[in-house]
RNA sequence: GCCUGGGUAGCUUAGCGGUAAAGCGCGUCCUUGGUAAGGACGAGAGCCCGGGUUCAAAUCCCGGCCUAGGCUCCA
């Protein structure tokens, strides 16, 4: 920040982002202090950041602001040629179609849309759009800002309702807006946007949606188009090509091609069937957190999928979350389908006393939970009306808290870890409306923060962020195409108990209120198992393959070998290719199926007793003895090992 | 819920007013094959459901169901 040097009415100061300070005259621009550190940045000045808002190069700089460039080539004037591009869009269809009204078109993460009421245009029509776009690009029309009154606007803007609308807004806080102007064409804009038409590179229109303006349903529905921008032709095939990629590892299809779940038509929407290989792979993952559990000191309850609605009115869920219950009569009561797991686990709790001695008590149950989301919401796995959390309930004395939430670290860390995923926490804290006393707001915040601090680990803190019943910790990882999921979470819980009355006899013989902890390690089973799916692109570790080895006989005289074989390995999940067909013809049918190890055995093994293996990256080996083989597999499977390593 | 696509064989899709197609998979047979597709034949489809237009509808129209992508990273 500047010195306490006398204020001068000439000059101001602003600081770059290595720390050093400029001398500016008092009324120049971004552009004007680019070209003061040197010409050659000057004439690369797209756009600037003024303490870290992107702005057009035209804007004035104020005194003490952070300023940055915004260069040719950098992620952010990849940002404002993607808006200039969406000019652009909006000028190719008012060109097409008369009467049509202009929303918004602003850019986003890896494109930009625009928003028009009154148009309508499906996606044939993307193409001819898309040729007046490169038309309005080699036209190369300069890109021309104006700053104008608000009357003036007003007037520009006469038969624009949307701008309008936005336009009332600016004026409370602002004397005059800036236009930009590109050929025939304007836009009420607050830019930034690079010099010319010409400067915009390739542009693709990708879809077109709907889209309520403002994000509103009380609003009128206007049809989006979104596209995208690159500086050249072959940035823009990547982008395609990502994207087919990511298209590629969609659990819906490969959950299809691997028969791991269906959602059907006659069986409800949101509602998935695990096959029985779908169901192996569950079965694992229940397994896994079944032992950690266990190690933790858990102990399992069952509670059913149906309870009265007096539950959910105790619980609280009825008042805050009644439209996305499923909630039903029988005759003359009222019951609910159990959207969470938790007032089951409080009222199995409260069903006795309980000493500080007891304390804590630890619940965990796969329990299914139904979820009544909206229609349009629901898609493959990721969001379903059905699914089942890995849930767990901790009843703790609130002095307790840091001692359980370590071990919990521990557990989520190990399951993390154990599928290679790389993660991010973050502690949420009290929010403005919450439920609570000052002194265990403070008792619990301070100690989940010791359980981050001793980790030694970086983590965001959110404040004000946590439920309004108690502060949490939340995991976000990253999958192997670094797409960000929402992970497991570590929620304290003040309210709960209040609710259900729970308590517990302290060592001074009185009454005590516990803390609840709500924790997930996987959070929902359906989300995560979807996440591994295309995580691995369908390539399971071993001890999650549905099938782990199949074995191949290369003619059927050694048939009965085979079998023989599979028998001795009938600790895995093993299957024999006895169909009347070619060698080539098994290994690709396994390679296809993601088995990770194919075992291959013709009349030389046969002869030597041993076998030939292969695995999914094709690599082989011949004269491979069985129980070798058997010891491998038997320690990579309990290894949890992520690829088949027999041959690597 | 709302907008725009889509729903045809177990799977992926073609056909878009005039006799329902292909590849994969499945079955039978020939082939007995040594490291990513050998060959022949065959079975398999209320063309999502309901209504309408038409001499004639998978195809056009209306309604419904399901499904995919969207539904303020603020001019």
């Amino acid at each position: 920040m500047s010195e306490s040097e006398p204020e001068s009415q000439e000059s101001i100061t602003v600081v770059l982002p290595d720390g050093s300070e400029l001398e500016v005259p008092e009324d120049a621009t971004v552009e004007d202090c680019a070209y003061e550190i040197g010409p050659g940045l000057g004439r690369d000045t797209v756009a600037g950041k003024l303490d870290g808002e992107l702005v057009a190069k035209e804007e004035p700089v104020y005194d003490g602001v952070e300023l940055e460039i915004v260069t040719e080539g950098s992620e952010e004037s990849l940002r404002v040629m993607r808006h200039s591009a969406s000019h652009c869009l909006a000028q190719a269809v008012e060109r097409h179609y008369d009467d049509v009204e202009l929303a918004i078109g602003p850019p986003t993460d890896d494109g930009f849309y625009y928003d028009f009421d009154n148009l309508d245009v499906d996606e044939e029509d993307l193409a001819a759009l898309e040729g007046e776009i490169e038309e309005i690009v080699d036209a190369d029309y300069e890109i021309e800002r104006e700053d104008v009154s608000i009357e003036e606007a007003e007037e520009r803007l006469a038969d624009e309702p949307y701008k309008l609308e936005l336009l009332e807004e600016f004026a409370d806080e602002n004397d005059t807006v800036s236009f930009y102007k590109q050929g025939e064409w304007e836009d009420l804009c607050a830019g930034p946007h690079v010099d010319s038409t010409g400067e915009i590179g390739v542009v693709s229109l990708l879809e077109i949606a709907g889209a309520y303006w403002r994000g509103d349903e009380e609003n009128t529905m206007q049809t989006r188009i979104y596209g995208t921008a690159f500086e050249d032709e072959s940035d823009l095939e990547e982008f395609i090509e990502q994207r087919r990629e990511a298209a590629e590892r969609d659990h819906r299809r490969i959950g299809s091609e691997m028969n791991l779940f269906s959602i059907q038509d006659v069986t409800g929407p949101g509602l998935p069937l695990y096959h029985p290989p779908g169901k192996t792979v569950l079965k694992e993952l229940e397994s896994f957190v079944e032992t950690l559990n266990h190690d933790a000191g858990y102990e399992y309850v069952e509670t059913p999928h149906v309870f009265k609605t007096d539950l959910w009115h105790r619980s609280g869920h009825y008042e805050n979350y009644e439209d996305d219950m499923f909630i039903f009569d029988v005759g003359d009561d009222e019951f609910g389908l159990k959207p969470m797991n938790c007032p089951g686990h409080a009222a199995i709790f409260q069903d006795q006393s309980w000493s500080y001695r007891d304390l804590p008590i630890r619940y965990a149950e796969n329990g299914k939970v139904y979820r009544k989301e909206q229609r349009g919401e629901l898609s493959g796995l990721s969001r379903v009306w059905a699914f089942t959390i890995d849930d767990g309930h901790l009843f703790v004395r609130p002095e307790g808290i840091e001692r359980e939430v370590e071990t919990i670290m521990d557990m989520i860390v190990d399951v993390l870890e154990t599928f290679d995923l790389d993660y991010e926490m973050a502690l949420a804290t009290r929010p403005e409306k919450s439920v609570g006393s000052d002194e265990i707001w403070n008792q619990a915040e301070s100690q989940l923060e010791s359980v981050l601090e001793k980790r030694d680990l970086e983590y965001d803190l959110e404040e004000g962020d946590g439920a309004f019943y108690g502060p949490k910790i939340d995991f976000a990882f990253e999958d192997a195409i670094g797409r960000s999921w929402d992970g497991p979470t570590v929620q304290l819980d003040f309210n709960m108990p209040e609710r259900f009355d729970l308590t517990y006899v302290g060592e001074d013989n009185e009454e005590h209120r516990p803390v609840m902890i709500h924790r997930a390690l996987y959070g929902s089973y359906e989300r995560f198992f979807m996440m591994l799916i295309e995580h691995y692109e369908g390539n399971f570790p071993l001890w999650l393959a549905p099938e782990q080895v199949r074995v191949l006989p290369i003619s059927d005289a050694n048939l009965e070998y085979a079998s023989e074989i599979a028998d001795r390995f009938d600790e895995f999940r093993v299957e024999v290719d006895d169909r009347d067909s070619t060698l080539e013809r098994k290994i690709r049918a396994a390679h296809d199926d993601r088995v990770p190890y194919q075992i291959i055995v013709g009349d030389n093994e046969q002869e030597a007793g041993n076998i030939s293996v292969r695995d999914r990256f094709e690599d082989q080996e011949y004269d491979v003895s069985i129980d070798d083989f058997q010891d491998h597999l038997e320690a990579e499977r309990d290894e949890k090992r992520t690829e088949p390593d027999f041959l690597q």
